[in-house]
DNA sequence: ATTGACTTGTACGTAAAGGTCAATTAGTTT
DNA sequence: AAACTAATTGACCTTTACGTACAAGTCAAT
């Protein structure tokens, strides 16, 4: 069950372009193995690659994903490192917070604002 | 009841430099008005700025939140310009019921790495 | 053997969202 | 009046996250 997916796999799979993959390399997120020179993706490559794309969209940089990224390669085993870690996650985790109110609050304004345009269209519906 | 807010009252309130609110003024987000060369600012530039905080923080463009700006500001008359419109509502919607998702599934994976770091602090704190 | 699809690395380019610095200007304390 | 203070414009600078272009190598199929 060795299945490897190719760079272009992955790329058409995810939108997005080879040049990102790579640069999500060099940037140290991912480590797809190598034949040759061609890089081979596993499955947990992939699952990464998922979870990478997903901190993105939620505006996360790529500094604070290889944060993440790192804490799953290797959890700190040091009290002061893993006290520091848990205040990083408080943080991040009243951000996300304050993130999901903003989006409530203007999926309720979007709400309003098609409401607005139905009621425009009815209007001109009825003149014309 | 004419308060105005001057610019420094605002960058403190919101914790933003005056850069970039003039920076906004530049991108046509907002207007202060004017005494001399100096901007005052209203309590409907003051909310509108809010507005554009939180567009920025779930991660909108300054394009996208001037776009929003427009709407309300003028409505589109004709037709065509309000089907579109919708079409574009819609899509943000789509964006930020995926952004919300995306943020839950990261709250749960918040959590569970919280709850590693509990697990391993208990074990260094029996170890010593 | 050549075409085409895919891959590589290197390197320069770029758009977005401001930061930073300089040179004023205007009001107001001392 | 001199010195502070807060505000202005303008110009250039910076970082992030890739885009784009180029030259070159691999491999299968025609």
């Amino acid at each position: 069950m060795h299945k490897y997916y190719s760079i272009t796999e992955l790329t058409r799979e995810f939108g997005v372009s080879t040049r990102t993959l790579r640069f999500y390399e060099d940037e140290g997120l991912i480590h797809p193995e190598r034949r040759g020179r061609t890089r081979l993706f596993r499955a947990a490559d992939r699952r990464l690659i998922q979870e990478i794309l997903r901190g993105r969209r939620i505006g996360f940089t790529i500094a604070e994903i290889r944060e993440i990224v790192q804490v799953y390669k290797e959890p700190p085993g040091e009290m002061g490192q893993l006290k520091l870690l848990m205040k990083r996650i408080d943080e991040k985790r009243e951000d996300l917070r304050q993130k999901r109110k903003d989006i409530d609050e203007t999926l309720i304004e979007l709400d309003n604002v098609e409401e607005a345009c139905l009621t425009r269209l009815a209007e001109i519906g009825v003149g014309t």
